[in-house]
DNA sequence: CATGAATGAGCATTCATTCAT
DNA sequence: GATGAATGAATGCTCATTCAT
């Protein structure tokens, strides 16, 4: 596994996501994986326990039950991504340039290390109870803000001329999918994988 | 419930699909609203039984196993779309105007009477096993060889820019995550919505 | 299928047992042959069905419930095998040939054409309940009775040395066996097994 | 219960069966005498759980599955009954002594402690699916070339008149039937019984 | 912290039996 | 008599969770 970048570095030493190193961190990655690979129903604690090499019983020593390991997922990968959004963000000056690095971004995070998690987060949100629900949708309503933002931007300076609201959707759809069809092994980089949902979003200019 | 379309109408006489109001049918839509609502995983039989007001053995009656009955959903709606959008397909001439009818068709699936077991056939798919996976992926290769046929004409008529492989993909996803959020009850027609989508798809002219 | 004995067509023409081409007749049969291969409790009442041609539900109608069939073919079994005994022993004179007349019947009883039927009547005795189990003792005692008598006069005319009730079951045991590992197509006839057996219970004079 | 005997105690040592006071070996001892009595089909794992007195569900910690319990019963019996007539064997020099060891052996498995067992191996046998039943009978193999060793040398001393197959498979039927009529408290000794057994078996010299 | 045996509610599935047609 | 859809109780098995050690 590579370096974390520092701003999961930084997160790491605020305390608010798990080293990928510890017994916690470990087991949010093993779970972010077998929840991706075969859903959060289908993953028994002892998938769980046995991917990380401990009984399934000592799992609750770490978490209260199996959604909360779920609720923790979901909400380290919102977490992170969020920062990462807004450490990108600061770098890019344009609209139009704003808007691809939150592409790239997000992409990054869909086809990256955090794939699993970030599928999972997209896929099993019905699993969450209500309760967990809500915490985690407000979460989420931070990381949507910053792409309604640059896709109001965006549209005021006139580069996108749907509803910001509606394109965001659209693209969240688009961004999303491509888990399902991406390989990292072909001939499209991620880069231009960007370049292209770029070009779907805005107008050339 | 409206009048089946003379497409829908015809695949029931042919006894290719159940008729809504037949006990399989009934079944079946029952099935798909509860697998789009709760998963799959956590719809047990005895759900799909009080849906339809019988007792969860007697469902085994119709179907051999659960199993059986969300294959029969995704297939159904396989089979019916791919029709639908052969009938729609037939009625235009332009490229572009060929992949609105498209667009609009893939939009009223997911969001018209028939959502639920589209968006079961998207999001379940890990349900299946191997084998039934294979069966409800040729069925749906035929489908969307419809949407490359169609993508690869409006390339050549220039309509199009980027890969139409690459502009499918992002397509489904951009189209099939509608379920998510679109609301029939709001400003926004499916035709407008329609309409947005294709001015990410086609290159103004 | 060879002729009804003239015993077995006697009990047929006094309404004691069904004809074999009978519709109960063939059920009975089907019966003993299922009851033998799989068992009484893993042969369902849709396994009769199939192999008489009907439906399940159907067979309801010429017994009240699936034990019934099995106490038929017990207590048909049973009844014709002791007329059948009766006959034998009527043209026998010595004692000896009594046992050997006794043997041959029941070894052809097990092994012949209604070897499934009487295996039922061997092994699947507990799956009767305590009423249907006294019922078929008790025809069972009319049975054992000539055995029993018979073995008391080879005893008395000294060619049995051990006690006849002793002696009668462990032919019992060694006789029913015979199911597990005799197979026709041998070498060994029935009446050279027969005559080995005789060689254990009488002493060579 | 009596102390296990020093054959038995050797195999729980070794590993190769279970103490009978241990959790698995209280089981087996349980499911032994209810497989018997009602039969494998007939005996629920809730009849297995209440009769070692934990929920059906903690059988599985166990065993994998139901099955697993009836072979695992077939296979310490048999495994234990041949260490048990090899021991007897140990201590008999004349083929005539041998034979009537080996009866002995059977008749005390039969009746004695492990009759449950015993009954189970020989009556239940259908219940096992092809695989288990392969393996079964390659332990029962070994059993058996006791048995046809010892009958072969007593043939060949004279003892013994027909062929020693045929009269082991008479032999097996008879002394396996004695669970279905052989009371303990009753004037017959088991000794007696072999005896009487013996006598069928062997000229008198 | 970790183990692993046990819990107990829940699951998909089976099947003898019923009954309107 | 026969059909076949429906019943409803029972079955083997799963699995998140608990807890004494």
């Amino acid at each position: 596994m590579n370096q974390p970048s520092p701003t999961h570095q930084r997160l790491i030493d605020q305390g608010i996501i798990n080293a990928p190193d510890s017994a916690k961190g470990r087991l949010l990655q093993a779970a972010a994986t077998l929840f991706k690979e075969k859903g959060y129903e289908r993953t028994t604690v002892r998938d769980l326990g046995k991917a990380v090499g401990i009984q399934s019983g000592s799992l609750f020593h770490h978490y209260p039950n199996k959604e909360a390991i779920l609720r923790a997922v979901m909400e380290e990968t919102i977490l992170l991504n969020t920062e990462l959004m807004k450490a990108a963000l600061a770098e890019s000056q344009q609209p139009k340039d704003k808007v691809l690095a939150l592409i790239q971004c997000e992409l990054q995070s869909v086809l990256g290390e955090t794939g699993a998690a970030m599928t999972v987060l997209v896929y099993e949100w019905r699993s969450l109870k209500e309760e967990n629900q809500q915490h985690i949708l407000k979460l989420r309503g931070i990381y949507e803000d910053l792409w309604i933002n640059a896709l109001t931007e965006a549209k005021a300076s006139g580069s996108v001329v749907i509803d910001p609201f509606v394109l965001r959707r659209l693209l969240t759809g688009a961004l999303s999918w491509t888990v399902n069809w991406y390989r990292q092994e072909g001939d499209l980089t991620i880069d231009q994988l960007a370049q292209m949902a770029l070009s779907l979003a805005i107008k050339p200019s």
